[in-house]
DNA sequence: GAATATCCGGACGCCCCCGTCCGTTACGGT
DNA sequence: ACCGTAACGGACGGGGGCGTCCGGATATTC
């Protein structure tokens, strides 16, 4: 791929802003021709783009990705673990009620081969820094000892149910509050 | 509607029952159509005893409606007002991870109109007594003072999230002790 | 064992999505 | 200004769900 027309670029461009409203509002379940119809381009411009749903996820969440690397990174960083632990989770949750499709794409297995999307890469990558976090945390006294990554990731699977009302980021704030406050040692 | 005949009352029992399966395993956007393949039936049988799928909705959900209705009076008669509310957060919290539909059956609004389904009906009465509960737990100085029924439903609406993982009640059952900390006055 | 009302399900027309093909448009280098 | 080619999008065949209709099968009644 050498360069593409200006035409074509700024095709590509209005493809994957749609894409990234849509699988926000929507989830990831949203039909290819809908989002053709939203960028005003017609069905085979996207197919040519972008072949599999999954190339055109890939590039759509790339922002979101950075964003939650760099929210795991500082959380990880922070030289307190349970500041670091609860920005995570505060963070992630937030993140998660603004965008339908980002847990779903970030959780999702691609299918048994050895696909390896961009995002699966990140995931791979980010899970044993949080695993350590955790550890930490625990060790200074601030989380709950029997706290374990499983719990983690069913607090942030939890926060997509949040979506069947409203996506407001006070609710999801206010979800991370009450879950961080039961997660915290006693 | 006098009576139907033994074959239709079989039909009928094969369909609620297919019904009630697909709507916990996959939700409520299961497809006429599949719950008629399930229930061995053809498609024009399915709709001439159930016109709508709401219909279909409130006579398959009954049992769980009663479940939940027991759920619900259960804590709020318990004389202790914490105790009584754990057991509604835990006991709604399973029954959810248990069945993907019933949650969104339950919270889904009919629309605009005076339909008022049976569910609907449910909801009116119960939300009330819950308020009450809530109420006395506070009063208690169990429950922590800043919590309002936004955040039951926030919480319950969360569970509902459970579901992308795997719908093991064990997981829901953790999901309620992690809350139910967070939930507890300090 | 017929007569009859009840009930069944295959088939129909409609709509929408899928991924692809190909005749047309318009960009960009000369 | 011209031309070669990248890029476009309407249209296609296939598949599936929708709600309904109607000719045939079956339970019930006498």
């Amino acid at each position: 791929m050498t360069q593409l027309r200006v035409d074509a670029q700024e095709n590509r461009a209005r493809i994957v802003d749609a894409a990234r409203a849509l699988f926000a509002e929507e989830g990831l379940a949203v039909g290819m021709r809908e989002i053709a119809r939203r960028a005003d381009v017609g069905p085979a411009t996207l197919y040519r783009r972008f072949p599999t749903k999954q190339d055109l996820i890939d590039v759509a969440f790339a922002e979101e990705l950075q964003q939650c690397r760099r929210i795991v990174v500082e959380g990880c960083d922070d030289p307190d673990p349970w500041r670091g632990f609860s920005s995570v989770v505060h963070h992630l949750t937030v993140l998660n009620s603004q965008n339908r499709g980002f847990v779903a794409a970030f959780t999702a297995q691609d299918p048994d081969g050895e696909v390896r999307s961009t995002i699966t890469r990140q995931r791979q990558e980010l899970l044993p820094r949080l695993a350590d976090l955790v550890r930490r945390a625990q060790k200074a006294g601030a989380l709950r000892p029997d706290f374990t990554m499983d719990d983690l990731l069913l607090v942030l699977q939890a926060g997509r149910g949040l979506f069947s009302v409203r996506p407001t980021k006070a609710a999801a704030r206010r979800f991370a509050e009450i879950v961080l406050d039961g997660l915290r040692a006693r």
